[in-house]
DNA sequence: AAAGCAACGTTATAACGTAACATTTCCCGA
DNA sequence: TCGGGAAATGTTACGTTATAACGTTGCTTT
């Protein structure tokens, strides 16, 4: 059972000292959009803003659940589905392959190749960056001949919060 | 629909030159069992063969197929994945959360925390290990705070051998 | 207004995974 | 060897995640 939407939680970017708003970050996603001449509808950004107001892994089912309640109307599955890809497509949001979820992206106006920590325990997720690890994985690439269109990183784990109460 | 059974592959862990027989790598999997005091069951060893002998990441409904055209006899999915369970279990198998997709694991003698390339055109796979993305992972979870309890490190991408074909 | 296109709605179903309980198999001690 | 218990597997049913296919809406362009 996918657990209803959670409350937010601060940014825990490093660059990013503070908490940011939903309304904020999806302000800049419109901007964003607008600069790069794509549409960002409402369906779309009602996405965005409910992964935001959540700001944790959220599955697309409890996304749609929340939809519903918002637009007190059914709504089904591929309407979701393809409001999270363009999202996705984007780098607005990311999909987290371990948890079949997905989390709004902290930088989307850089493009980079971010890494997750995800709590076991809360289900909370750090999102980040590490150029040594893209270093690598890119040194790896180049020594098999591999041409890469798309990384996954992702570490599982229970973050610091929930340590003195989860460690067994 | 998941593809069937696909051919062997080489081995491309750096450190095997030349190819591995399933029969070979079975062989080593009961004895690691056997010395851990863990039984390999019929089943089980079964379900390793035919990874073994796909040599690529392979869904489930795709093994519970394959099993019963061994068996020639209906399988029920639990079978499956509670065989699934315990080779991940045993480091003899990997599960590969991009794809949701098994592939086993090249040197589950020596415990080591692996990543894979997947082609995203023939769909093979390929193991390795790189302790400089491990040791920035740890580097970032200490930094965190996190105790890490498992690590997902997936890149796809095109093959060399599919890189001429399929390069857009 | 009509053509054309992208987004969205709707229905149905595919693909992946697990809970709960029955049955079998295996091992071990009496 | 015979039972008793535990582990493994079989079976049924269902939950969860995702997509195919096609219809409808609404905007834009001419």
């Amino acid at each position: 059972m996918e657990p209803l939407l959670a409350q937010p939680q601060p940014c825990t970017d490093p660059d990013c000292r503070g908490q940011h708003a939903p309304a904020e970050r999806v302000a800049l996603a419109v901007s964003l959009c607008a600069a790069r001449g794509n549409k960002l509808t409402t369906l779309r950004r009602d996405v965005l803003e409910l992964l935001w107001e959540t700001g944790r892994p959220t599955g697309a089912y409890a996304l749609i659940e929340a939809l519903e309640t918002r637009y007190a109307r059914p709504v089904g599955p591929p309407t979701v589905y393809r409001a999270l890809e363009f999202l996705v497509s984007q780098r607005l949001v990311s999909r987290i392959e371990s948890r079949n979820a997905y989390v709004p992206c902290a930088h989307p106006e850089r493009q980079h190749d971010c890494l997750f920590f995800i709590c076991r325990i809360c289900g909370a997720s750090t999102e980040l960056e590490d150029p040594r690890v893209g270093q690598a994985l890119a040194d790896d690439a180049a020594a098999l001949g591999y041409e890469v269109t798309r990384r996954v990183v992702e570490v599982e784990g229970a973050c610091p919060s929930c340590l003195p109460a989860g460690a067994a």
